[in-house]
DNA sequence: TAAATTTGACTGATCGATCAGTCAAGAGAA
DNA sequence: TTCTCTTGACTGATCGATCAGTCAAATTTA
């Protein structure tokens, strides 16, 4: 009755009712009991399947990132199979979805926002590991395509506009109704100011004493990087 | 034996180790008891003092944040008074702590910003209603500050810039030790770069067509903001 | 059949909250 | 002064509820 669709049917279930109430009640909000309750399997299923609480939490975060990121590393290698890197591209990658990125494990993705969004900002030692393990891979790569649209940026630059950016972004997915609320009226889709935002910002540190890689003295960087 | 200092000693006691204990585990991750542990006081104690759980969570936001949002809004008036608003100005006082705003209730601020980031992109009951009534205020005034500062932009446009920088002060103050990481190597204090991005990004929508203000006819409000 | 999956019943620990009661300090009456 | 009475601050013990996790038995799948 239960075993209709795939093998994996109650898994993923469990994976999707998870990602629901870890998302509105965060990690030590949501109980074990709920999760069951909202994926209508016993309680003690989720312990077959993912042990502890713990690594069902964290499984829900290897699903997703693993898809979005490889989503975005896809588009960046487009971008640099077609030869060198435009900033503006390479932000609107960073700062807009695919269209495709909501829809493979169905609904939800508002909640593994939340999610995502609670562990970028904890310093707990689960979410500091979570954003470790599976965050800094596609970090690193944007802060190098930073580096190699705008050369003059220094690699401490690059990675302080990497993490500004994200920030503007998370503002982006989650605010919508504070944005709402405070401009006092009617609620749009957000718009997509946050790509003009993020480019301008990083230009401007780009032009920044602090910002810019000293080459010559005083002078301009002239050589843009080798590949 | 406790009493030696003033009255209400061990109330602050109980509000600061709140505040350590709320700031490393999270609304739900936080127990009475540890907080209770913390403060060395009777776990009864608290709920003398702060009726329940929830209430002594707000105490300490609406300690902290009338004691920072007054600090922000004298400097906001100041500028004020001194005449047109500068943007840059602006944004300094924005997203630059005045020195004196970590020392009033001693120790504990970061403990306070794990706090306040987590209500900020929560969306639950309690932190919508906690930033409603704890920040909704002061960011109106930032949102009009902006507006004074660049008279192209749109309240629709200026509001999305203010959560924008919002998040971009999130960042710089709780992302140290993950800029280190990325960018491979010493950790100095992060540096004040998010002012030069701040103001540029929102120069940058000021001249959006989304964002500006349409006054003649398609006509492009040609000056910058007088001073 | 054997293996994988799913369940209800259960455990010890811990949760927020409540209780009666202790203790020192202050007020008013003598 | 001394004796009562009240009050605010504080505590240890304990409540019922809920927590994550366990296990043997039942059910489904191959």
């Amino acid at each position: 009755m239960k075993a209709v669709t795939a093998k994996n049917s109650s898994r993923d279930a469990i994976l999707r009712a998870a990602e629901r109430v870890f998302g509105e009640l965060g990690y030590h909000g949501a109980s074990m009991r709920e999760i069951a309750m909202e994926a209508k399997v016993a309680q003690a299923l989720l312990h077959y399947h993912f042990k502890t609480k713990e690594a069902l939490y964290v499984a829900i975060f290897e699903q997703r990132s693993q898809l979005i990121n490889d989503r975005r590393q896809a588009r960046l290698q487009e971008l640099r199979k077609k030869g060198a890197f435009d900033l503006r591209a390479v932000v609107e990658v960073f700062a807009l979805p695919a269209p495709d990125m909501f829809d493979d494990p169905r609904q939800n993705y508002e909640s593994y926002q939340q999610m995502a969004a609670a562990v970028s900002v904890g310093h707990d030692t689960r979410s500091v590991a979570l954003v470790k393990s599976c965050y800094d891979g596609i970090s690193k790569q944007f802060i190098d395509a930073f580096m190699a649209a705008v050369p003059e940026l220094t690699k401490a630059a690059a990675t302080w506009c990497y993490l500004y950016a994200l920030g503007i972004r998370r503002q982006a997915e989650l605010q919508t109704d504070r944005a709402a609320r405070l401009s006092g009226g009617k609620n749009p889709s957000p718009p997509a100011w946050l790509v003009a935002f993020i480019e301008a910002g990083i230009l401007s540190i780009a032009q920044t004493s602090a910002g810019r890689k000293k080459t010559a003295k005083g002078r301009a960087p002239t050589k843009r990087k080798p590949q």
